[in-house]
DNA sequence: TTAGGGTTAG
């Protein structure tokens, strides 16, 4: 039994002789009983008691117990549980002060709560307090800074150091150090410590593929694994969660499809990680009924299946889907957490739901507890400004309690382009330009403002204070799917084998179009030229070449999947929308935002791209 | 009467 009594300072006396546990709120000292040790740490898991300890004049103490190293360890694994910095760092001085412990497995516990925080500085210091680490100090160390991924300096440090000692060959040492290195973008590094290893496991493997999936290097990350299956080795959970990775990168659904397969064939299916990660990675390939499918297929979904089923629905415009979603997870008993939030408000604002979102941006706090964070903030100055109430979300910022960040602004600015409000443009610019002064896409969004209000003069001061500031346009460019094969293009390209045929395509299917009345969206092109220059560049984007190339290469029918690097361009969205009426074709392209669905003249986006 | 380290999904 646990008894929770508040009382009045007076008592504290009294209380601190018996076995528990006390802390106080802003208002309130609380004590906690301790006769069921399984139950008292359960307690810490509770929310009620977070809060009150998570606030900043909260104080922790120990009354004395028989055996403080269980009172400390209950504590630290509630610390590790409830996720709380705050809590984590009470915990610390406590146990310098009254115990004085800094070695021993309380100290490795600390060091693993901060580095599974991401506290990897807090890690450092606590870890350098300690005279005696052992394997498991060390281990919980590189974890924390290989959560943090810019650790090539400390991994280099850990390396040296371990070699020293004699136990680098300690499998899980390497494997820490490989993660380490592999989150840090130090592929060599991991390549040179593998090639020496004497003897790996499992772990070893996944995080060579893995570390390539993170790398660049996706498709050899599919060779390692190649390797591992001719070595005799029987994938597991971390095997296909690096493996859905790399197709996540390689943007291959075929590849994707195939390590479906071996998710079933190895009964991998049941794993609640392996299948949210499956059907993430459909609705990433513009798959969004594959996902569905999955997800129907899981049991008793938990919140993080719930949530990404929810961000499928969001990324593609999918609003009311996704609140019907919402309502069936809040049947199931399942609690949303700020995740779940924040792809709701955007499935919200990706639909022009604006009712509805601000409803849900209320309950969140009201009826969930949830404080709103940077992300639910952005979500719904976009969704304001979508709609056009681009002084509401511009009130929004100025009455919010956090200090807002790019993203924030960024979508206050997007919806000054697509609204051709150009003096709030101007001034949210600014802010931007001073928060992320080399980010190119805002002088490029500034400037493609003006160009589009035939402000040349301004466009091109713009421009040049890029060029003054030595930042380059990232060159656009789209991807597509064909026979096992990524197929890439940038604007104007004709480096594909089938150049010929596909500029013959595209001239084709724009004179179709341009029959049926349609003119080009010249205010897209950034440069002040001719108008028949402006047409013919484009007529060229990458996304149309893609296009072409699709309705060349896929059946009638076929949907038609691409993928772009930067935001669609204005004409080509308008294109694509006339190319599925008049191609009777559904064509998907995901932008660097979202996906746009387009289907017999009209976008999912509703045209707010 | 109990706890710590390597891959791990939204």
């Amino acid at each position: 039994m646990i008894t929770v009594a508040s009382c009045s300072s007076s008592l504290l006396p009294s209380l601190q002789s018996l076995p528990g546990f006390l802390f106080k709120s802003r208002t309130f000292f609380y004590f906690h009983q301790i006769q069921n040790p399984q139950r008292f740490c359960k307690l810490f898991t509770q929310k009620r008691f977070h809060n009150a300890l998570l606030s900043p004049q909260s104080s922790v103490q120990f009354p004395s117990h028989p055996n403080p190293d269980i009172l400390l360890s209950y504590l630290i694994s509630a610390v590790s549980s409830c996720s709380s910095i705050s809590y984590c760092r009470a915990i610390h001085s406590c146990v310098i002060k009254s115990f004085n412990y800094t070695d021993g497995f309380i100290g490795d516990q600390l060091v693993s709560c901060y580095a599974r925080l991401g506290r990897a500085d807090d890690a450092r210091n606590m870890f350098d307090e300690m005279p005696n680490k052992d394997l498991v100090s060390w281990n919980s160390l590189i974890s924390g800074f290989a959560r943090r991924g810019e650790a090539v300096d400390e991994g280099k440090y850990i390396h040296g150091f371990a070699l020293k000692l004699g136990v680098l060959w300690e499998v899980k040492l390497v494997n820490s150090l490989i993660n380490l290195y592999g989150k840090s973008g130090y592929l060599d590094a991991v390549c040179r410590l593998v090639e020496t290893m004497p003897v790996g496991n499992i772990v070893s493997w996944n995080l060579m593929i893995a570390s390539h999936a993170q790398n660049g290097t996706a498709a050899d990350g599919v060779g390692y694994f190649n390797l591992m299956r001719r070595a005799g080795i029987n994938p597991d959970d971390g095997t296909v969660l690096s493996l859905l990775e790399a197709c996540e990168n390689l943007g291959l659904l075929k590849l994707a499809e195939g390590v479906h397969g071996l998710i079933t064939k190895c009964g991998l299916y049941a794993n609640a990680t392996v299948a949210t990660g499956l059907l993430d990675l459909y609705a990433k390939l513009g798959r969004l009924n594959y996902s569905l499918k999955v997800f129907r297929e899981v049991n008793n979904p938990d919140k993080v299946a719930w949530t990404a089923m929810l961000a499928g629905y969001a990324v593609h415009g999918n609003g009311r889907e996704a609140m019907e979603l919402f309502e069936g997870m809040v049947k199931a008993g399942v609690e949303p957490d700020h995740v779940t939030f924040t792809h709701l408000l955007s499935a919200c604002s990706h639909s022009g739901l604006v009712k509805e979102g601000k409803n849900y941006f209320d309950i969140m706090s009201q009826v969930y507890g949830i404080e709103p964070r940077l992300d639910h903030y952005s979500c719904m100055v976009d969704l304001l400004g979508r709609s056009g109430l681009l002084n509401d979300a511009y009130e929004l910022i100025k009455r919010m309690p956090l200090k807002p960040n790019s993203a924030v602004w960024g979508a206050l600015f997007g919806a000054c382009r697509v609204y051709g409000n150009i003096e709030l443009g101007k001034e949210v610019a600014e802010r931007l330009f001073s928060l992320d002064p080399s980010d190119s896409r805002n002088y490029i969004m500034l400037s493609n403002m003006y160009s589009a209000a035939g402000l040349w003069r301004d466009a091109s001061k713009v421009r040049a204070l890029m060029k003054e500031k030595g930042l380059t346009r990232n060159p656009g460019c789209s991807f597509i799917e064909h026979g096992n094969k990524i197929h890439r293009f940038s604007v104007g390209d004709r480096s594909h084998p089938e150049s010929e045929k596909i500029y013959t395509k595209l001239e084709e299917v724009i004179g179709k179009i341009r029959e049926a009345g349609f003119v080009s969206k010249t205010e897209f092109i950034l440069h002040d030229v001719e108008q028949a220059v402006k047409e013919d560049m484009i007529s060229k984007h990458s996304e149309k070449l893609a296009i072409a190339f699709g309705l060349l290469v896929t059946n009638a029918g076929m949907p038609i999947i691409i993928t772009k690097n930067l935001r669609i361009c204005g004409d080509c969205h308008s294109t694509a929308k006339l190319i599925s009426l008049i191609e009777k074709r559904t064509i998907i392209i995901r932008d660097s935002k979202r996906f746009h669905h387009f289907a017999a003249g009209i976008c999912s986006c509703g045209d707010y791209w």
